[in-house]
DNA sequence: CCTTTTACTTATCATTTGATAACTAAATCA
DNA sequence: TGATTTAGTTATCAAATGATAAGTAAAAGG
């Protein structure tokens, strides 16, 4: 196995991820919201409750712009932040009830133009697309 | 096949591939330049020659602040500009000496890192890797 | 030939994002 | 108990990015 040519086939590869993952998403944030905000929204949706710093370790983001930017989904009443009995100075976050309507619409959206992409795949394509994702996600994107 | 089950899978696939991408990439591009601006470069390095519009649409960039991108590129003289004598309003746009050099240096971090990362597949992971590649890509990532 | 369209540029402005310093309050540690 | 670390906040500034208006010059179309 040519690992050179392994490696640039990963790169068109993840372009195209790229490419599709916006064509999916495009649209489908409320305009009321950044994109860092947006994708905050979308981890926080997968994997809340989470910490402030959580949320700061995975999207790249230093504490205070983290902070910053909660606050505002805070104001805009898209999250809601629980304190930690256990330790008064975590916080944990989770999503709103207008939030969780936003972020279902989102996800409607994108997950409605997933299905047109798919709309022409036999049950054997969709078998097989499942396990290359299965493949992938735990030998190479782990 | 459950296209419920699938889509939520296919997002926590994207997920995963945007945070590996992220740790491949880090720190691979030179501080001289922007995110936006590596994401042209990386552009026009594997499709040059482009033109302005050509990169513009596929970065999601307006004209205006494409223009503007490749100015500063070109000021620092990471690409090239050459008019097409067929059309004179068209520019097309190819990787300067300085911005090869640029490029391959970022691309041997990558790959580098890449190689890291698949150091203990064995040559049978490999090959279902190919091959998981080459289903999703022409399936689903089209 | 004159109008329209295409490809790109320049200028300007607002917003978003990133970086840093200085802070509070709570927990841990020695 | 006093020092240190952890979790998060506030304020401020600079830089990057996005959006828009108004322009040039060449090509295409009628």
């Amino acid at each position: 196995m040519d690992k050179k040519a392994l490696f640039l086939k990963l790169v068109s590869f993840t372009t195209s991820v790229h490419r599709v993952t916006h064509e999916l998403t495009q649209n489908a944030k409320s305009d009321s919201i950044t994109p860092v905000q947006y994708n905050i929204l979308e981890y926080i949706t997968v994997s809340q409750p989470v910490t402030l710093s959580e949320i700061s370790d995975c999207q790249h983001m230093s504490m205070p712009n983290t902070s910053r930017e909660l606050k505002k989904l805070s104001e805009k009443n898209l999250i809601e932040k629980i304190s930690d009995p256990e330790d008064r100075r975590k916080q944990y976050i989770r999503l709103s009830k207008d939030g969780e309507t936003m972020m279902n619409e989102a996800f409607a959206h994108v997950e409605s133009r997933f299905l047109h992409r798919i709309q022409n795949a036999s049950k054997e394509d969709l078998e097989e697309i499942n396990s290359a994702l299965d493949i992938l996600q735990t030998k190479l994107f782990f």
